[in-house]
Order: C-alpha cells, then structure tokens, then sequence
DNA sequence: TCGTTGCTTTACCAAATGGTAAAAATTTGA
DNA sequence: TCAAATTTTTACCATTTGGTAAAGCAACGA
C-alpha cells in the first residue's frame, strides 16, 4: 500500500524491456560493465538511447536487473539437490545441470563471471544474505550423505567450488577452449569427463 | 639491424615503467579494460597522466605489455610438465604449483580472466599460435602415461581444463569463495580438496 | 471528435576520458 | 660547469558517453 499501484505493462513495454534485456545482456557479457555503452545496446535494441532511457533509469538499472533475473534462474539446480534422493546421482545431475545451463546460456554464465571477478559490485549484498544461507544448507546436507556413509568424504563447500568452476569453464572461458581443441563443440567430451572425475571423487568406499 | 638500436632504459624509466605496470595491473583486474581509466592508474602509480604517456605510448599499450609479462610465466608450469617423471605425480604437482599462482597472484589471475571473458580480443593470436601447440604437446604426453598404464584413462584436453578451472577458480571467483567461506583462508582446504579430487581422478586401477 | 495518456524522436549538454603540445625542470655526461 | 638529453608539468583538446528537455506522434477511451 505505500507502493506505488504499478499499473500492469502494456505490450509495447513488455515487448521493449525485453528487447532491451537481451541487447544488453550481449553487451554487458561481451564489453563487461565498463566497457558496455548505451549507444551500443540501444542499437542493439534496435531502438534509440533516449527511448531505452524511458523504459530504465540508466546503464546500472539495467544491468541491475540483468543480474537479478539472472540469480534467480542460477541457483535453481542447487535448490533442488534432494536431500532424499541418491547422493552421487543428485550430485552427477546438478553438475550435469549446471553443464548444459553453461553450455546453452554462456552469455548469462560470462555476465555473473564478470561481476564476481571486478569483486561483485552490484550483488554483494545477495552474497551473504541469500546465496550463503542456501550454500550453508546444501554443505549440511552433504556432510550428512558423508555421515551416513552414502557417499565419500570430501569437503561439501570445496566440492561445491569444483561443481561450479568446472562447468562453468566451457562458458566463461569458451573462448579458450574453442581455440584449444579441435572438436568443433565440447560438449560431449565435457559431459563424459566431468561425469568420471565426479563419480571418481564422490562414490563412497564399498566396505 | 632494421630495428631501432634501442638505448638501454635508465633506473628512472625501469622505476617509473615497473610503478606503472604495477597500478595498472591493480586497475584492470578490478575494472576490465573497459572500466579501467589512465587516469585511475596514473594515480595509482603516482605521476601525472601526460608523464604516464611518456612512458607508454596509450592505454592498450599498457594492457597489452601487462598481459604478455603475464602469460610467459603464467604457462612456466604447463612447460614443466615432465613426461619422464611420475604421471599421477607430475600432475598433482601441477595443480599444487597453479593454485599457488592463483592464491598469491590473484589480481594476474583476473586479467587473464577479463581478457579471455571478452573473446580474448588482444592474446587472440597468441591462443593459437603458441598455447595450442604447447597444448596438444602435453596432450599427447598424458595420452601416453595413459597408453603405457602409468594413468587412468582420462580425456586429456579435459583433464588440463579441470585444473586450469578448479585452480584459477580462487583467483578468478575469490570474492565469491570469501562470501561463503566462513574460514578467513581457502588455501588449505583447497590444496586438501584438489589433491584428493585429482588423486582418485588419476591413480591408475591396480590389476 | 477530442483530450488524455503513452511512446518516440530531435536536439542538446556536462562530465569524463584518451591523448597532445610545448614549456619548464631535472638529470646526465663531457 | 654547461650544454644536451631526459623527465615532468601545465594547459589544452576532441571525442565519447551517460543522461535530459521538450516537442512530436500515436493510441485509446469517452
């Protein structure tokens, strides 16, 4: 009620933001924050700078809402470790997971890269208020599989670390990995590679 | 001989090129190429932005003289990989050496981050022409530990990635690592985690 | 049909930024 | 010590860039 009543968009709004969105998301993924312009996300829009300028308040209030959107969608696949279901395979389908979302979304990977790597300017405060709660969760849930002896022991944060950094590799740093290997797409032998080295680390010792 | 006979620099110009480099390296990791401003550095390294240019000839001079001191040593320990020394060894050497870098140079670690983020606009060429061969070089090195038993059948392009991602990870993604970490250092748990995980990943199975 | 609201364009602007010219100061070598 | 070479400063400049003002145009409801 102290809000203010925020009529519902019309098409023409929605349709622009979202045109607006996806131009600047190619920008903000290829130039970085710093180097993205508004004239070049404008035309990429195929609208004008004063125009894009009507439907957010500037260059930060898009990338704001870039990145907000995007966490939401990130972190789904943590939320969704059960901790019911059998540890190596909900492990081996969350890195499978985050493998395809690298491999299909790189240009959202290389947004959140980017962020983190200038020391997280904007997202700080989602961090530690709602990533490191969710991280604490999911690392109990995981020693408990380790307690249980259904799954090998390891270090759940440390694991976490190598799920994430490994996956989103093939996006972040595709530009590297294109021009090392000569299989035209990684992603079969990305798959099978990171499927044995998980299995490998986390199957629990038969006794 | 068609070159400029090139006096030797005087101790004011290694002086001021090293203070230059030096905030200039602080600046671009923190800011990306785009971000980043001479005159910011220029501050950083104490002297005048016009004195600055007396030293370099522009902004991507700089970058670019930055990132090629960066990638000689950066590939020091790939080079060293010794194909006549213990395979599962040798390579757990590797990533000791490679998280070291990553933990005591975090700030070399995201340029090259930055710069490869972006499609690798400047180092390009060096990708191809002189990290693909050294590469496939070592590649081929792995595949015969693996053909001769002294390793586990891993995908050896694969391989190399894992590590490169795991290890620059804490550079590369330190803000993040420092957000959820409630231990003030990842080293150790790092160096335990990686050591385990690339243990199991590499020892051969006995028969 | 007309007025209100929503969307787009044109024409700007101030600040920031990469870079330069040239004079002043300093260092160096004979 | 003094002239030549090197280094630093002062005073600029052109372009780019994020952003604004206001007029024009379009859509919509009464």
């Amino acid at each position: 009620m102290t809000d203010v009543p925020e009529k519902k968009p019309s098409r023409i709004q929605t349709r622009n933001r979202r045109l607006i969105l996806d131009s600047a998301l190619d920008v903000f993924s290829r130039d970085g924050f710093g180097g993205a312009t508004l004239d070049a996300i404008a035309k990429g829009a195929g609208l004008s700078k004063p125009n894009l300028l009507y439907y957010f308040e500037g260059k930060t209030e898009i990338y704001v809402t870039l990145l907000s959107q995007l966490l939401e969608t990130w972190l789904d696949p943590l939320i969704e470790l059960d901790p019911d279901g059998d540890p190596v395979e909900e492990l081996l389908g969350y890195v499978r997971h985050k493998l395809d979302m690298a491999l299909e979304l790189p240009a959202e990977s290389k947004l959140f890269a980017g962020e983190i790597l200038q020391g997280a300017p904007v997202i700080a405060g989602y961090l530690k208020d709602d990533l490191k709660p969710l991280f604490d969760r999911k690392c109990v849930v995981i020693q408990d599989w380790i307690d249980t002896g259904r799954l090998a022991p390891v270090d759940p944060a440390h694991l976490i670390f190598s799920i994430w950094s490994t996956t989103q590799h093939y996006a972040d740093f595709g530009t590297q990995v294109s021009a090392l290997l000569d299989d035209k797409s990684p992603a079969k032998g990305a798959h099978n590679h990171l499927e044995q080295m998980f299995r490998r680390l986390l199957a629990p010792v038969n006794q």
